[in-house]
DNA sequence: AACGTTACGGAACAACGTTCCGTTTGTCGA
DNA sequence: TCGACAAACGGAACGTTGTTCCGTAACGTT
């Protein structure tokens, strides 16, 4: 009980402006030049100083958190349910990883940073594991359960295998979502 | 014939020499810090300054390819002559993919380059898929034709879904090996 | 030996992430 | 309303990188 069960004082109304504005900033320049967008580029778009970019967000990592926690939320969530609404749990791990993946698709640079070794990612790498790791174990244990997936695949060889093919510049030749087909496709039971 | 059939007039020695440390520097280097280590670093290992690295290479790019450009040849070799010592053209594809895998994983950061989107990597990107893109398409085509391999992935799937299995830091809870052979039974024919 | 050419070295520039600190601005009690 | 203090700000400044540039040194040839 050192600090009794009071709440945070509550911040200065600047400091809750400009948090907004960085979140806003800072989704549109990713929206526009990836993931990897320079720090200063947000700040000038939110019309801040990068001081105060890093006293909200110690690491890019955390802004790139910051602005993706409602959809991984969602994705973890949609994961959740997806055993629900469906008899077949391979479908479901289907349905789930196709969320995902259009999630990962339509931000550019987010899968290379996940799999980026840079320790200034380590924190967006924790998060995206922490929330989707469980929620890829569930479903493939109940695929697992019914005779639908193999059961020598970890979830962490799905998310990160999935993850892997998702990274890169768009191009003709390479579907992604047909690629992905095919590693799920390796998944069935024999 | 505005150069006739004259060789390349011999270059000084100094330079010769140069070129040399630069590529031994370079894949000492690569080995110990990675692909992305400063240029800095592998001039100074090579004794020589930075202005140096680059007239010999006058891209990063340039330097790893001129690195690993052996390898890269051997394992489009192997990959041509996997065919011939095998009956079961699934296998050969299978045993060329391994090859293609072990060479990855060992060089820190190579498949991160591979997939990058970084305009500074294209001419990485370039040969490595005008070497072995052509392989892979023999190898597909051959499994197919038996029967043995499913029609509809392309060798551009192929390789960069199997480099994008590559991509990343080592980690107990991802066998890149095993997560490469699930994908590999995706593309059996069903 | 002298000369022209080739190649070298590293200073210099630009872009970036990150830190630091003098200044401004909210907030709250008097 | 006012004053004071803590919170937060802005952007200059630093360190690290890729890349360019040019005065200088080394080579090879005559």
């Amino acid at each position: 009980m050192t600090e009794g069960t009071g709440r945070a004082p509550r911040r200065r109304a600047d400091a809750r402006r400009n948090e907004s504005a960085l979140l806003d900033a800072a989704a549109a320049v990713f929206v526009a030049s990836g993931v990897e967008a320079p720090v200063r580029d947000i700040a000038a778009k939110a019309g801040v100083g990068v001081g105060t970019v890093y006293r909200h967000f110690p690491t890019r990592a955390d802004l790139v958190v910051a602005v993706y926690r409602h959809q991984v939320e969602a994705c973890a969530v949609a994961g959740e349910q997806a055993l629900e609404h469906t008899d077949s749990p391979f479908e479901a791990l289907r349905g789930w990883i196709d969320v995902f993946v259009d999630f990962l698709v339509t931000k550019h640079g987010l899968a290379g940073a996940l799999q980026s070794d840079d320790p200034q990612f380590q924190v967006l790498h924790a998060y995206f594991l922490d929330r989707l790791l469980p929620v890829g174990t569930r479903l493939l244990e109940a695929g697992v359960a019914a005779g639908e997936v193999r059961d020598d695949v970890s979830a962490m060889e799905l998310m990160r295998g999935v993850g892997g093919l998702c990274i890169g510049p768009a191009d003709d030749r390479y579907d992604v979502r047909h690629t992905v087909g095919v590693f799920l496709d390796g998944m069935r039971a024999p």
